[in-house]
RNA sequence: GGAGGUUUAGCUCAGUUGGGAGAGCGUCUGCCUUACAAGCAGAGGGUCGGGGGUUCGAGUCCCUCAACCUCCACCA
């Protein structure tokens, strides 16, 4: 059964698979007859809708899993979203604002039963938006990182790490955000220059009355400074070591202590300790005991460590503190600067460096492990490109430990309880018997805690299901280099530690999407581009060759509408082709109908291209070069199928031998059926489309394969005749355009070989050369001035006494000769090379003496044609 | 302070082991040729950021300089 094709390509009335695709099953996995291969999508979050980095990401994904399928594979790409743990929250919390609660008053259990309400909208936007990217998941093995499962991943993993001292409960400084209330790892800290204010503060030494100097830009802390430290060795000041220096901001006495920590070069090389408030001071504070009081609450507020500034909010502290200080005299001088200050990746405030009791993983082990298995050539993850391994490395050796306690409620909870009464603490997979004398902890764990789980965990582990031995290790995973460390890495070494494996074998990571001008997409600019607008203007087809065809892995891309056009402009293209195609085969015609027995000298050559483009094709897509890909299907259908082989064929189709019309038609039914299928894993609903119009083999081009070979060979006289036939067309058209003469004018031609005979008129080649460029091949040589042109093997002469103008002629020729002298110099040069001659490939070697041998023939042409019209001239 | 990226036609970008500089868009000229004017046929346009080196041969490999960008680590 063929479909109808309609007259003009219009997205949106051939853009209408999705659904019975999905129905009909295509995309679920399980055939067990087939090798398996497996992609897990990066689970998007629940928080918002997909954007056009989604869009890139997942459309790659879904470029292999197509390509996998048709080359035979039992293919599982498994979809999924993320809980997104401290951004949903925030999300919640900013919905219930709206409503004038808080979550404190609705309480926990309310409050998750809000989010699971927001997670099931937002689920739904993110289905809507997957179909509408036409993305080929299996559906029945979609995943949640909350889900019940997952969460017992979590757990196990949770516990064992914890038994094996791996996790560990401490108290440190870490990332506070004050607006969450939670902690943060470091990476969820987005380090960015601002103008602040380096203050200098005058202390006086206590026991001597001297006056020190002292720097620090977060005067607020000082309420908590517990020492003055100095260089040992810095003998401006080793008279005051062990004396006490006044905190100005409190009159507390503070010890002057000295350690080589200090930088001697770096202000006035006194420096105030706050244990509680930054990672340095702490550091020397547990290294003296000191003890590490906290001068804020949570919520960013000054506590009663600041006497009257309690419960003012930080900054609002900075800024009255240095004001009585400038009051009372002691302020030394303010500096402006600018540096780089912690902002929290979520909520965007200045993150609060702070003493607090969490959980945190131990990783050198974890990261030792992964490092020392990239070493191994079968255990190794493969980077596309390669640097980005190095990006990989480095982060994991010079690791620090992973803080995953969040004090959040959206999340998977602590599997850890304390009793009541002796305060033991037990972790466990489940609750204890006797869970009415012990409380589980508060806190939630890090939402990467879950996705680093993330390529086993949805297959089904802990458990060993049927589908973690088939489709663990996943074989490839797509995502940008944004997120390697949050990501790639931590999935790294948890599947190392859970699996004693590698997550995948292969990792390709792209890019960032940029907007028109290069700026990075973002909601502050509001200069997001929403796939689904695009879609709507170009149909997703475009869309997704546009995403796939304009990018170099790991490069950013830059959105454009000229060449989303554009590539609207090639589907349109192949539209018309493919009605042209139509319109000149059999109604009846069948895939089994098709015989290339009589198959002409131009048939065979396109046979010849497209086998020779499938096997670069096939090639590039095995190495993820899409762009490579993409752009050789564009010139080879454009240029090759379209321009040259359509033309060329309408001779054959109106020849009156029947057997040469119908090898002809068999040869456009077989290329653009294998065009097709070459484009599907760009474009699958115009090419669903297109190949349910032409003759076909399957219900869906779902279910048709990577094409192979065709075979059919052309031998090295025909091939040389097709080019030769095209450089005369090329030659005819281009001496109608230079003498300005209409593309109908009618010419005649003389065709002469190598030695400048002239050859007979060949009879089939007359018939194209009028079809293509309004030209008859004569055999009597004309009796006036003739326009030559070098053609393959020989040249082309039209009589143009009346026009020709024999100036611009010269000019032309002595062009020609110059660029053939240097051509010849050059490759006798490297002929002429013994270290080219062995060393160069032995079919380099005979390309160039072909080359040459073609130069020197047509350097002859060339120059006795000068030679006739300079003598012309004079 | 470390690491990485970019620099090629007017614009946006390709250029996979070193072997005659490419595409899309834009520009100029001519065409409604019965698949496509969202098209067809021609044409013009680049000392491949600068300099040096390796090589018979460098856009491609090495060194160096410059400009722009990104990430990581940052000190009171």
């Amino acid at each position: 059964m063929k479909k109808e094709l309609a007259p003009k390509y219009d997205h949106k009335k051939v853009e209408h698979y999705y659904e019975e695709w999905c129905s009909k099953g295509y995309f679920t996995a399980g055939d067990k007859t087939k090798d398996p291969y497996c992609i897990v999508i990066p689970p998007p979050n629940v928080t918002g809708k997909l954007h056009l980095g989604h869009a890139w990401d997942t459309t790659m994904q879904d470029m292999v899993a197509r390509y996998k399928r048709m080359q035979g594979y039992d293919m599982l790409w498994l979809p999924g979203m993320d809980h997104a743990g401290i951004a949903t929250q925030a999300k919640v919390d900013a919905r219930l604002k709206e409503e004038g609660v808080s979550r404190y008053d609705i309480g926990r259990e309310a409050f998750l039963k809000r989010a699971w309400e927001w997670k099931d909208e937002y689920a739904g936007h993110i289905h809507e938006q997957w179909a509408k990217l036409g993305l080929s998941l299996d559906y029945s093995r979609e995943r949640f990182t909350l889900d019940e499962g997952l969460s017992e991943a979590v757990r196990k993993v949770f516990v064992d790490l914890y038994q094996e001292g791996l996790i560990y409960q401490g108290e440190r400084i870490i990332n506070w955000d004050p607006q969450a209330k939670t902690a943060l790892s470091n990476i969820e800290v987005i380090h960015k220059e601002i103008e602040g204010c380096m203050y200098y503060f005058k202390y006086e030494v206590q026991e001597t009355g001297k006056q020190l100097v002292i720097a620090t830009t977060r005067p607020e802390t000082m309420f908590a400074d517990q020492a003055i430290f100095v260089h040992p060795e810095d003998e401006r000041y080793t008279d005051i070591i062990g004396l006490h220096a006044i905190n100005p901001a409190n009159g507390e006495a503070l010890v002057i202590m000295a350690d080589d920590y200090i930088d001697r070069d770096f202000g006035t090389a006194v420096m105030k300790c706050t244990p509680a408030h930054d990672p340095n001071d702490f550091a020397l504070a547990k290294k003296y005991g000191l003890s590490m009081p906290v001068c804020m609450n949570p919520d960013g507020t000054m506590n009663a460590m600041a006497k009257q500034y309690e419960g003012m909010d930080r900054f609002a502290c900075r800024k009255a503190l240095v004001e009585q200080f400038e009051k009372d005299g002691v302020v030394d001088h303010i500096e402006k600067i600018v540096h780089q200050v912690g902002h929290s990746e979520r909520t965007g405030v200045i993150v609060e460096p702070y003493l607090s009791k969490q959980w945190f993983v131990k990783m050198e082990p974890l990261a030792r492990e992964v490092l020392k298995n990239q070493e191994i050539e079968a255990e190794k993850i493969n980077f596309y490109p390669q640097r980005f391994e190095k990006t990989f490395r480095q982060w994991l050796e010079n690791i620090e430990d992973w803080c995953i306690s969040r004090q959040l409620w959206w999340g998977h909870r602590i599997p850890a309880w304390y009793h009541k009464e002796t305060k033991e603490i037990y972790v466990g997979m489940e609750q204890p018997a006797d869970i009415e004398n012990w409380e589980q902890d508060e806190d939630v764990l890090d939402t990467w805690f879950s996705s680093a789980l993330w390529p086993f965990s949805t297959l089904g582990w802990p458990h060993n299901t049927d589908d973690l031995d088939r489709y663990f290790p996943n074989d490839l995973l797509i995502t940008g280099y944004d997120i390697i460390f949050f990501w790639v890495a931590r999935m790294a070494f948890q599947t190392r530690y859970c699996m004693k494996s590698r997550p995948f074998k292969d990792v390709l990571i792209h890019g960032l999407i940029r907007d028109e001008k290069g700026r990075k997409m973002s909601k502050s600019l509001g200069n997001g581009v929403d796939p689904m607008d695009v879609i709507d203007q170009y149909g997703l087809d475009s869309l997704r060759f546009f995403l796939t065809t304009n990018s170099t892995p790991g490069q950013d891309l830059r959105f454009s509408n000229d060449k989303m056009e554009s590539s609207w402009n090639f589907i349109n293209k192949i539209w018309n082709a493919s009605r042209f195609v139509l319109m000149n085969l059999d109604d009846a015609m069948e895939l089994s109908d098709i015989d290339f027995t009589h198959a002409s000298m131009i048939d065979k050559w396109i046979i010849n291209r497209f086998n020779q483009v499938l096997e670069s094709v096939s090639a590039n897509m095995d190495k993820y070069e899409f762009a490579l890909v993409g752009n050789e299907l564009y010139s080879f259908v454009w240029d090759d199928f379209c321009s040259w082989y359509i033309e060329l064929s309408k001779a054959g189709l109106s020849s009156e031998d029947k057997q040469v019309a119908n090898a002809t038609k068999s040869t456009l039914a077989a290329i653009l059926n294998g065009i097709v299928r070459l484009l599907h894993p760009f474009m699958p609903f115009v090419c669903e489309e297109l190949y349910l119009s032409l003759p076909h083999e399957e219900e869906s081009i779902n279910l048709a394969k990577w094409p192979t070979k065709i075979d059919v060979t052309i031998d090295e006289s025909e091939a040389e005749g097709v080019s030769q036939l095209i450089t005369m067309i090329e030659a005819v058209r281009e001496i109608k355009t230079t003498y300005q003469l209409k593309p109908s004018t009618e010419l005649q031609v003389i065709i002469c070989d190598a030695a400048d005979r002239m050859l007979s008129c060949d009879a089939k080649i007359n018939a194209i050369l009028q079809r293509m460029c309004h030209a008859t091949w004569i055999d009597e040589l004309p009796n006036e001035e003739m326009v030559v042109r070098a053609i393959r093997g020989g040249s082309l002469k039209v009589a143009l006494a009346s026009v020709i103008d024999v100036e611009a002629e010269i000019a032309k020729l002595s062009k020609e000769v110059t660029r053939l002298q240097q051509e010849i110099k050059r490759s006798e040069g490297m002929l002429n090379n013994p270290g080219f001659v062995q060393k160069a490939p032995q079919a380099k070697v005979d390309s160039e003496k072909a080359k040459l041998e073609e130069y020197r023939k047509q350097f002859d042409i060339a120059s006795k044609q000068l030679s006739a019209y300079e003598a012309k001239r004079s």
